[in-house]
RNA sequence: CGGGGUGUGGCGCAGCCUGGCAGCGCGUCUGUUUUGGGUACAGAAGGUCGUGGGUUCGAAUCCCGCCACCCCGACCA
């Protein structure tokens, strides 16, 4: 993209109503914009980031055996009349009416739709177990929105839904998406740690909810330092094996926001392990039994010929969130610094001198070979907005030509992580951008 | 939902207390200048002062209602 004709809308001042560091960046860098209170309109580079997010989380889903399908943002009251969830679940659902006077509303979650889905189809026990997501926007009603898009109204959100015959194959559906979720976290440069949350009703320990820790997290975490420096992406996990060595791994070590955080187990973690921060809840995923088979009448015949109700399981990534979320985690003074695999470019091209015939040849050549990923500044602007624009669009590399360099077909590639720079021919220039 | 605050040009703000030509900085446009970290000079465009009513010779300013947005808390992915 040629930043001349780009609608890349960057702020040098802060908008009044931003907060933290996220929503802040997000605005400046010309990501998103507000249209009201807690909803965002997705602009050209945030779209980018939104998109690129939302394909890691398909790939792993797919990888792990979910299968994609979508489900529609509009559903009927009654389906959640008959779960018994449209009384109980207050002003948060934004409540409709169509044309004929019919209750609608625009879905906060999807259980009772997928498990009414579901339903047509499923007639024995061979039709499990299955495991249904879908990557739809949802809307939840909440008093007071903020954090920008970390804690919107309108959301877009990764759901998936497991139907298993047994307690055990739910256990197994349950294991597949703790590993999956590890990996996709994993792949956006985080480190998500999973802890141990509150099952409610239900019971049992069959929930987790996958924390990032950033300094501006909305809640304090205690997590051993074993599982920050596992790497998760050395293994290849077998989705069809057992998987419970690795969940094992993982719920051995100590690690626990405030509601869950036990000091008696806290103080058996070797002090120099203790690490105590804040953190940013990107996934939950929760085991609930027959809590909507049952009322929504979803049965299969089992081996013996009798009706069995599905174990399921419930398994969300806050899409939308996790950008907010990133930033959160990975950012400067500056700006942005974006992990390579969700940055919406992967490098800003300064032609500091446009005009000037060798420089813009030589970025018309490292624009040819990176596009579209990368975006080319070719305005005619002084040098200091271009690194400035660059460093807070946050782009993991800049390619930097000026005049001199340009004399002698030189680039300088500057790492936005780290500052690193270096002086090299456009061949390994674009190498190094393209291997990272 | 309790408490607090803010609405003035695209963005950030002053003016309001004490009513009297609607201002400043940034951005935008034109020209000159500058050319490796938000350059300088000159000129220009751009505002129903959130909205409805009231008081007054006169309202951004005072009074009443409404709307929107933000912050703290409770709540939440």
């Amino acid at each position: 993209m040629r930043l001349s004709r780009a609608f890349l809308p960057t702020l040098k001042e802060t908008p009044a109503e931003a907060q933290i560091a996220s929503h802040r960046l997000m605005l400046r860098a010309g990501l998103v914009r507000q249209t009201s209170a807690g909803i965002y309109a997705w602009l050209p580079a945030g779209l980018r980031v939104l998109r690129k997010v939302e394909q890691i989380v398909r790939e792993e889903q797919d990888r792990a055996g979910a299968q994609e399908i979508l489900m529609p943002t509009i559903q009927p009251a009654e389906l959640w009349r008959e779960s018994g969830r449209y009384d109980d679940y207050g002003k948060e659902m934004l409540r409709i009416k169509d044309r004929h006077e019919r209750d609608m509303l625009y879905g906060p979650t999807n259980e009772e739709m997928v498990t009414d889905i579901f339903k047509g189809f499923a007639k024995s026990y061979r039709d499990l177990p299955r495991n249904l997501y879908h990557i739809q926007w949802k809307f939840r009603d909440e008093v007071r929105p903020r954090f920008g898009v970390m804690r919107g109204r309108e959301f877009l959100m990764k759901d998936a839904y497991s139907f298993d015959l047994t307690k055990e194959g739910a256990e197994h559906s349950y294991r597949q998406m703790f590993v999956a979720y590890l990996r996709t976290f994993a792949r956006m440069g985080l480190k998500a740690i999973p802890m141990r949350a509150d099952t409610g009703p239900i019971g049992g320990n069959l929930s987790h909810e996958f924390i990032i820790l950033a300094e501006t997290g909305e809640s304090q975490v205690f997590v051993s330092q074993d599982l920050l420096d596992y790497d998760v992406l050395a293994d290849t996990p077998d989705y069809l094996g057992d998987l419970s060595p690795i969940v094992n791994f993982w719920t051995s070590h100590y690690a626990a926001t405030e509601e869950m955080h036990d000091e008696a187990a806290w103080a058996q973690v070797p002090e120099a392990k203790r690490v105590s921060a804040r953190g940013i809840e990107v996934g939950h995923i929760f085991f609930f039994g027959t809590k909507y088979s049952a009322p929504l009448g979803l049965s299969v015949q089992g081996p013996d010929g009798k009706p069995v109700a599905p174990e399921m399981g419930s398994y969300g990534i806050g899409i939308s969130r996790l950008v907010g979320a990133i930033i959160e985690a990975s950012h400067d003074e500056a700006g942005i610094i974006w992990p390579d695999a969700v940055a919406p470019f992967s490098a800003a091209i300064l032609n500091l001198k446009p005009g000037d015939a060798g420089c813009d040849a030589l970025c018309e050549q490292l624009y040819a070979a990176l596009s579209p990923e990368a975006v080319y500044d070719d305005r005619e602007e002084r040098a200091g907005v271009k690194f400035n624009d660059a460093d807070l669009s946050g782009h993991p590399w800049q390619a930097v030509v000026g005049p001199r360099g340009a004399a002698a077909g030189r680039v300088e590639l500057k790492r936005r992580a780290t500052g690193e720079r270096a002086e090299l021919s456009l061949e390994d220039a674009v190498a190094r951008i393209k291997g990272a």
